[in-house]
DNA sequence: TAGCTAATGAAACTCAATTACAACAAGGTG
DNA sequence: CACCTTGTTGTAATTGAGTTTCATTAGCTA
């Protein structure tokens, strides 16, 4: 956690950016707790936690595209119409799944998926910079409930 | 495009629906033009095509969720903000990249990713529905351009 | 062709996300 | 340390995709 506020000092001073008090009570709360989050989610459990101090949410949507692009943070999948995210810094990469009945997530990681997609972008000379890849359908629990 | 106007015919004679002439409007335009669309473009593209008629976005949005159902068409990807669809009926699966710079859509098809994106679920006990893989970055050209 | 009921369009509404703006404060400079 | 520039904040208004409500219209089936 304390190198997530550190990174983002670092990424503050290299873009002439403030290092608000704020943005520090984002971060820590957000690298606080390592689930997928959406803004709302977020918002409220900084409000939970800290009901003596103010936050609006707006002041979380605009941290949002720099904890992007300082490499805290990146989009995992979009759940409901709000955008979910996820930590990167102490994360190995990985995907997801997602259960249509329960709504469990499950990440998973297929090196050799990972590897024939980079093949596929050199071959296209496409330059990836990010990628998603969300598979939905029905989870283990849910088909063994099903089949009951 | 015919072949989708009875394919929704018989969609909605299995499900008790009503035929009516603006889903049929809709389907005939959809499939007259082979690209992705989203309900605003479609749209319009029927307002363009066809002043005399009127049709409103809302029988767009109502329609959308039964046209998925009956196999003509399919989420592709979203962008910014609106929710991009493509056919179905007539067309390889396939996934897509997406160029930062210029807005281009690529679409790709890996045999072999598909294949273990199959035997991952097989071996979780998974279930896919469906799946989404998008790459995003910077396609052929412009990266030449960049690169001068 | 009568009548049940699904489908339509207009308008109001929801909700995530963005923008405008005035007040505030971080952090470099003298 | 006080000053000043300018990035940041919160409030409130706004946007825009998508949904819901409701009165009216029109498919379909008996």
């Amino acid at each position: 956690m304390e190198k997530a506020v550190q990174k983002f000092r670092q990424y503050c001073k290299d873009n002439g950016m403030r290092n608000t008090p704020e943005r520090e009570l984002i971060i820590k709360e957000l690298y606080r707790v390592d689930e997928h989050f959406d803004v709302d989610r977020l918002f409220l459990r900084i409000r939970n936690r800290h009901l003596k101090l103010k936050l609006s949410k707006v002041s979380i949507y605009r941290a949002i595209p720099h904890l992007i692009k300082s490499g805290l943070i990146r989009e995992a999948f979009s759940d409901s119409g709000a955008i979910c995210y996820e930590h990167v810094l102490g994360h190995d990469h990985h995907d997801h799944m997602k259960c249509l009945t329960c709504g469990e997530v499950i990440e998973f990681y297929e090196k050799e998926i990972d590897e024939m997609q980079q093949k596929l972008c050199d071959r296209l000379d496409f330059e990836m910079v990010w990628h998603v890849h969300v598979i939905g359908g029905y989870c283990k629990k849910c088909r063994k409930i099903n089949r009951k």
